[in-house]
DNA sequence: AAAAATAGGTAATTTAGTTATCTATATTGA
DNA sequence: TCAATATAGATAACTAAATTACCTATTTTT
């Protein structure tokens, strides 16, 4: 009986093991897929301690980060960061007016845009979950020296470049 | 005007910038998640190609690589691998099956579990995308060498370990 | 052999997200 | 300068992806 292969997934030779297979390769993407659905899952999790959905914690956040950079945080921005679409991010934040914690202003450089900034209650909130975001960080990034770390830093960095360029036609 | 600044996401040196900041931990964790954005939306896209939505796809892939390995594919241990629940694998295999794609059979060694097999249509599917599959995946790790590409798997094997303690307990 | 665990399936529901369309303001360029 | 076009955001309608709760049938444990 032959047996099948499924398809190998790669084709340069950097990316290959010695034998020509991919299950280096494989294993990768599936740990980083994994990595990635953790992410999730520790979003959700600090999420729920103040009453808020994962995508709505995303959103603050990102909100909390961008308020302070220049042109501020508006929803198309928020949007693009987030790598979802504007209308989402118009409803789950006004979800998080109705719950004070997110504020909407208007845009006094720009007529048609809004700048979303947290509230005194969602700063406050944040605030209260920072020793639970540094335990479940330290605690995901633990095995990791300095040196790794900034390896990691780099390399991500770099992916996320190329990422892009492989998503206008079509991994596994 | 005092400047409220958002929470610092973390705690150990190894992890912090020179001054105490948390910029290139959050830009690690930004690219992070739009890597694996990214590979969702290649996926997407590989799955547009044969008939599938992207949840399929993945399915698809993991039978094609679980059905040489002892035990087979079962529902449970291909929702273990995606990280979904068993009745969301079970929907999704009986819409493969009705696109005779994948092939159900009762597992002789267990009465209540089945078994997962690509059809001969599922594996030339497959095997007609490869091409698509190599490009993809070699524009979308591009950038790295063979010495940075055993880096990263290194990397990545050691976070999808540690990200599961940091997951029952509480990123951003 | 009873109790508990495991594999899988069905039904109902929720959440996360999208596309299409609209209004209002801004920007471009003939 | 003003018409054409692009951009910011909102609303509505919808879909896909997934979940939880519950059920049956086996298998494993005690």
């Amino acid at each position: 009986m032959t047996q099948k292969s499924p398809p190998v997934s790669v084709s340069r030779p950097e990316l290959l093991d010695g034998d020509g297979r991919d299950q280096v390769f494989r294993a990768l993407v599936y740990d980083l897929l994994s990595v990635g659905a953790r992410m999730q899952e520790v979003r959700d999790n600090l999420a729920k301690i103040i009453g808020v959905t994962g995508p709505q914690y995303a959103i603050l956040m990102a909100v909390a980060h961008m308020q302070n950079d220049v042109g501020g945080a508006g929803v198309r921005a928020v949007a693009r960061r987030l790598h979802v679409s504007g209308p989402f991010i118009t409803t789950q934040v006004n979800l998080l007016v109705k719950a004070d914690l997110v504020g909407k202003f208007p845009n006094p450089e720009d007529g048609r845009g809004v700048i979303l900034r947290l509230t005194d209650l969602g700063e406050a909130r944040l605030a209260a979950i920072e020793p639970e975001i540094k335990i479940a960080n330290d605690t995901f990034f633990g095995p990791l020296s300095a040196t790794e770390f900034h390896a990691l830093a780099d390399l991500a960095a770099r992916l996320e470049k190329s990422s892009e360029l492989a998503v206008r036609p079509a991994t596994d």
